[in-house]
Parts: C-alpha cells; structure tokens; sequence
DNA sequence: GTTCAAGATTGTAATAATTACAAGTTTGAA
DNA sequence: TTCAAACTTGTAATTATTACAATCTTGAAC
C-alpha cells in the first residue's frame, strides 16, 4: 500500500480515531516531508498556515499515530526526536556533517541470532552514523 | 583486549588523560556493571562510598570516556542515555517488561548495502524492542 | 439545523535530563 | 615547596517533554 495521505486517512478512520483538522495537517506534513522531522521542524513550519496551532498539539498527534502504528519515532540521536511516516523496516544513517537522516535497505531478519529465538521482538532499529558521500566530496 | 580496568586504565594513561580519584571509580563501575547503566544509576551507586561527588562529574566524565573511544553511548530509548564500556560491536536487545537490555552478536558488515559504499560509517547500531524469555516464561 | 456530550486543542505550568559556569580543590612537573 | 593547569563541585540555565485545566470542535441524535 502507498504512503498517500488519502490512503493513511482512510486507515485512520478505519480506526476509529477522530480527523481533527489538525491532525490531518500535521499527517499531510509527515507525508510531504519524508525528511524525518523534528516537532520542532514540524511545528515551526506548520504554524506559518496555523497560527494558533499548539505543539502540544504535535506531540499529542505524533503520538496518537504512533500508536495506530502509522509512524515511527527515531531515536537515532538523543536530544531529537524524529519521525517517519515509513514504518516498513529499514535502516536509517545520520551524516554528522549535514545532518540529514538517509533511508537504506537492510534486512536482517537472516542475522538474527539463536539466542533471541525466545524472544518477542516488536521492532528492529539500524542506525548508522557518519558522513554522506556529498559531505565528503565538498571537503 | 580484555575489558578489564587494569586494561582501560593503562589505555586512558597512554592517551594522557589525567587519571583522577572520580573517573577511575566511574571507570570501574563500569567495568563491574555490564548493565548499560544510566548516569542515575552510576550516580546513585557511587555517592554511597563518594558523598560528595558530583553529577556533573559523571556527565564529564563519560562524555571523556566516550571521545576517547573507551565508552559508547546507548539510546536505545529517549529520555535514558545509557553507556556500555564494550565499545565492539554487538546488538541490543530491550526488553519493555523487565526493562534489561540484553546484548547479542550480529555483523551485519555484509549487508550494508550498494548506496552506502560512497558514505564514510563511523558507527553501526542495531537495537531492537520487545519481550525477553524470561518476561514470557512468567506471564 | 439545534443540542449536547465526548473528545480535541490550547496555553501555561511542571518535570526532568543535560549543559554552562564560576569558585574551590587537586595534581604533578619544576 | 610552588604554582599553573586541569578537575570537581554546586548551582543556575537551558531544553524537550508531559500534565493539566479551560475552552473549543465535532458529529451523532433528535
Ligand atoms: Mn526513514
Ligand atoms: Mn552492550
Ligand atoms: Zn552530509
Ligand atoms: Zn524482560
């Protein structure tokens, strides 16, 4: 299924879970921004259209999505929170340089060891960090 | 190298890092506690025997360790930096129940895929969430 | 289209982790 | 022993996030 904003509506209204004006705002957002924002990012911009909009709001919204399991929280680095509107597993690399959060493939399911075969795993984060080949090229 | 204390200590002295009262304990604490203890944990248990030292100290300290390659930093988890002295590298595994973070192996080396060859990596980190044995076996 | 209760939004206050900073203390080379 | 550099400490500042109460919106029922 693709990660339109029609088709995400429609998931949440399958949920049950009210579509505030808000929240659709702040969903087109995630959307459109496939950057892996901040609620900062996000309220900053989003305000701009919504001058009363509150970042409670945001983070009441981020979190009601995660929970419906239309986003995903990156932790990639402490002190910033990220999002992503992508929850298929997928690796995830910081450039210390420019800053910016790149998407890869990976898929380690094959890797994963004897010993956490009795374990219940619920997600699975790969992050890399370090520095992205236009970073390098510039120096 | 074994991650003994003798070890690390004998590292921290060829990197010329002064070798106080306070970070040799922090140091050892570390090496005693493989449990990816948070600064309030380290905190909590060292002010027993030190009454007055400080978190500020231990803030300094790991950010020292850390640069000087001897601890790395895990946030496997917002809101709860945690540190391991076991600076290979290996998975982590958290359990939502019990709260523990177990390590395990993985080389995901060969997986890093074809669009990353032009990035320089610095680190590599594997986390996932869930359920451990133990958790399962109880409930 | 009116009514109304449930749920959502907002602004502010509270909380908590981390960092900044200045004053006092320790350290080790000379 | 001396002394400057480096380290530690306590407190204040900063920042991200959560709690909360008042207000507003929404949509189902009539
Ligand atoms: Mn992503
Ligand atoms: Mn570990
Ligand atoms: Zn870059
Ligand atoms: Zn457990």
């Amino acid at each position: 299924m693709k990660l339109t904003f029609e088709n995400l509506k429609q998931e949440l209204k399958e949920k049950n879970v009210s579509l505030s004006h808000q929240r659709l705002k702040i969903l087109e957002y995630l959307v459109q921004n496939r950057c892996h924002p901040t609620v900062e990012q996000i309220y900053s911009d989003l305000q701009k259209d919504m001058p009363t909009l509150s970042k409670t709001t945001i983070y009441n919204t981020l979190r009601m999505l995660e929970k419906a399991g239309l986003v995903k929280v990156i932790t990639i680095e402490d002190k910033e929170t990220r999002y992503d509107i992508d929850t298929k597993d997928h690796g995830h690399f910081k450039c210390e340089s420019c800053g910016n959060i790149f998407d890869f493939p990976i898929d380690i399911d094959p890797l994963i060891p004897e010993e956490l075969s009795e374990f219940k795993i619920f997600s699975k984060d790969v992050y890399f960090n370090g520095i992205c080949a236009r970073c390098l090229d510039i120096a």
